[in-house]
DNA sequence: TTATTTATTTATAATCGTTATAAATAGTTT
DNA sequence: AAACTATTTATAACGATTATAAATAAATAA
C-alpha cells in the first residue's frame, strides 16, 4: 500500500517534469513509511547513513518541491522547526503540548466555517488550518504519577 | 470602551504582581487601539518616537509577560514573525495569502471537534487553533483587473 | 558518441526573528 | 538611606531556513 503511494507520488513528479533523483526518492520513501511528522533535520539525520554527503539544503529544497507539487504538507510552528506530512487523506492534527507528539484524527471538513468566513469578510476562501492542543495519554500519566 | 479595556488589563497585571512600567503601558495601549495584528517589530517602530531608547528585547519580554497573563495571544506563522492580538472576545482569523492582511470573524466554538479529537486520540484537550486562508477583496480586485 | 544546455546537489555563508546575558536603571521594601 | 528585586537596555548568540556559487549529474542537440 505504501508502495503504491510512492509510485503515485513519483508519477506526479514525473508528469510535472521534476527529476527523480536518489535523494528525492529516499526523502519521499521516508516520509511515506514513517508514522511520525518529521522535521527537515529528522529527515536529514535519518538518511545520512544512506547519503553521507547529502546537504541539509537538499532536504529543504526538495521538501519545497514536494510541497509545491501538493505531495507534502508543511506544518509550521512559530519559532520551532516545521514538520512535514505526506498528504494522503484529509485529516487534522492534535498536538501534545508536553512532548510535542502529533497524532492524526479525522473530522468531516469544516465547510461551514469556510462559508461563514467568506460571507462575513468578503474573502475568497481557499483553505483552512485546524489544530487541537492538549496532553497525550503518556504525558498525562507521567503527570499524575508525580503527584 | 478601549479605555476600560486598558484599565482592566492594567488591573489584571497589578493583581498578578507585574509592575506597570511606561513601556508596558504604551505597548498595551498600542495593542488595544490598533486594529491591526502587529508584529513585535511593528510595535517597536510604532513606539520609537515615544521611547527612543527602548530595546526590541523589551517588546518581546513584555509581550511574553502579557501572553502569560492571558492578555495577549500570539499568532505564529512558521518562519515569519509572530503577530500579537489583544484578547477580547473569542474569534478566529482569516488571512489573505496575497497581502498578509488578517481579519477577525466570529464562529461558535468548535467544542464538537475538541470532544471528538479527545475521544479518538485519548488526549486531554486544552485548546484549538483554527485559521481560514484566502484572498481579501482588495487583492481579489487587483487580480481580476490585471487580466 | 560527444558537446551543450539545464537541473540538481553540495558546501558554505548569510538572514532574520527571537532569546540569553550582563550591566545599568528604576522601583520596592526594610 | 540601604538593600533587595524587577525591569530595561545593549549586545551577542542561536537556530531554522534560504541564498549563493561551484561541482556534479542528467537530458537534449549536434
Amino acid at each position: 500500500m505504501s508502495d503504491t503511494q510512492l509510485k503515485s507520488a513519483l508519477d506526479t513528479l514525473k508528469t510535472t517534469g521534476v527529476r527523480i533523483t536518489p535523494q528525492r526518492h529516499a526523502i519521499l520513501e521516508y516520509l511515506i513509511e514513517t508514522m511520525s511528522h518529521p522535521t527537515a533535520d529528522d529527515i536529514y539525520k535519518a538518511l545520512e547513513h544512506k547519503f553521507p554527503n547529502m546537504s541539509v539544503a537538499t532536504v529543504y529544497n526538495n521538501l519545497r518541491v514536494f510541497r509545491e507539487s501538493g505531495l507534502v504538507r508543511e506544518l509550521t510552528y512559530g519559532d520551532n522547526a516545521s514538520r512535514f506530512d505526506f498528504v494522503t487523506t484529509k485529516h487534522y492534527h492534535i498536538i501534545c503540548e508536553s512532548c510535542g507528539k502529533i497524532v492524526d484524527f479525522h473530522y468531516p471538513g469544516l465547510d461551514e466555517v469556510e462559508h461563514l468566513a467568506a460571507h462575513v469578510t468578503g474573502f475568497k476562501v481557499n483553505s483552512h488550518r485546524l489544530e487541537v492542543y492538549g496532553t497525550c495519554p503518556d504525558c498525562e500519566e507521567k503527570a499524575t504519577k508525580l503527584q
